[in-house]
DNA sequence: GTCCTGCGTCAACACCGCTGACATAACCTG
DNA sequence: CAGGTTATGTCAGCGGTGTTGACGCAGGAC
């Protein structure tokens, strides 16, 4: 059997659909973030991209694997936009930060989409490009290469976790979303001192705070730990406030440079 | 019409299924859970859950008004196991990373449902709990209020980011969890030095530590920080290294020195 | 102009969450 | 113990889902 998705530079006869759309995958994949932008993360369906493309909704098989080949190509098309004209300014904590806060707000950008993508590894060009860039912000500043990938590691995961997080706030209904809220302003403002001491004490604080994105903050303290540890740690000993738990697995304090 | 559900406290009739099962939410629960452990992520379907359960699956609709209201027990469920046991030591440090660890590891127990109920707020008896739990460890450790509560907000939701983002790679149909791995040990492996240095030059490094979560390191990561700001910034009193947060864009928190 | 085949279309399969109608067993009343 | 209520398990079915194989048309090569 012939293989049923034929690789984009490879293909030659573009056939309009009934409709009179001529598909590609760039298309296909901008129709899907815009159906997500404004159906909704449920409105991304095969058969919805399909009457939305105009075209038959296995014609979307022709162009990708299966759904989950799909949400991969969006995926690293958000990567792409959130890096899409950043520049490096040579300090090292200044870019992982403004690097962190595009990756965020590209994801926030699109909350539904961003929901299904962010945990995905596409291994695809923009990914690489945005790995590429921030493990060489990271050795540039003169992190060894274990401290470097693992420090990554957690820069990432952490910016995509709350990505997804956040999002999901962002993609709930309109009336959950605030009965979301209304349970720290009423619920935990309600509950008995006596047996919620901690709580009713910082009950206000909870309700406005809670309100945003915790994400900004939990970045400047992985930024500050980060900044402690290149100071303190690389010089000859051991590594400020211990590699510990499950360290790293070849963790020890190579000083290379 | 009547409510199809009625509420546990006020249930008298409990007749036993065609296949002698009695029915109740705790069960149904506890079902769903090990249905998810036993058979995979894409396991907890209404239907198949009521087969496990020995029951029509409709029937599951007598104690849940939808699957997102089961989800949601189950999420203060998961809570409730995160905490069961658990015992301050007095070394607020250790306290919040134990509770950060037991939260990421029964997440992590039940991939599927982590990852649909990681971003709610239930606002129930057990979250409660959890909340009370770690704003007491903070305040009692000397944190300021407004500190105690951003401190508190960027530790659950780094908790429950990587929960989310580690669920959603164990809940993974086994081909694109597989996919995912590979991409860290083939593509990345054989990037051009050329054009991509820094994972050239890190690529054994990044496949090895990829495969792991990056929780542990990123937790802690943020204790330290936190423990720094403890011990740096707190001397003058008020509120220490300015009302950060989504504040503005430059506004690095104040690196002790 | 002819041929080949890429690709859009159609129909169908197996599964999903969920609902209204219905039978019956469990409880309450007496 | 008898009878009435009704909660609850069961059933059939609706409208949706992703995915696939067969089919046929038309775009491009020659």
């Amino acid at each position: 059997m012939s293989e049923r998705v034929v690789p984009e530079p490879q293909r030659r006869r573009r056939r309009p659909t009934k409709q009179g759309v001529v598909l590609s995958r760039e298309l296909i994949i901008d129709t899907a973030l815009r159906l997500v932008g404004q159906h909704g993360a449920e409105a991304l369906t095969v058969r919805r991209l399909g009457t939305a493309l105009g075209a038959d909704p296995s014609a979307v098989y022709r162009y990708f694997h299966s759904t989950d080949d799909l949400l991969l190509a969006i995926a690293d098309e958000l990567i792409g936009r959130a890096q899409a004209g950043w520049r490096p300014t040579g300090d090292w904590r200044a870019d992982l930060r403004s690097i962190g806060l595009r990756i965020h707000t590209a994801y926030l950008a699109h909350p539904q989409a961003a929901l299904l993508a962010a945990h995905r590894t596409t291994g695809r060009s923009h990914e690489a490009a945005a790995v590429e860039t921030i493990l060489g912000v990271l050795r540039t500043a003169g992190f060894p290469d274990p401290e470097a990938v693992a420090i990554y590691h957690a820069f990432v995961d952490q910016s995509l976790g709350f990505a997804a997080l956040d999002a999901a706030a962002l993609a709930l209904p309109a009336a959950a979303a605030t009965a979301d809220l209304q349970v720290w302003q009423a619920s935990y403002a309600r509950l008995d001192a006596a047996t919620h001491p901690h709580i009713a004490a910082t009950a206000h604080l909870l309700s406005t705070d809670m309100r945003r994105s915790g994400y900004p903050y939990a970045l400047d303290l992985l930024l500050d730990a980060a900044a402690a540890r290149l100071a303190g740690g690389l010089r000859g000993g051991g590594r400020p406030a211990g590699g510990r738990g499950r360290a790293a697995p070849g963790a020890r304090p190579v000083a290379d440079g």
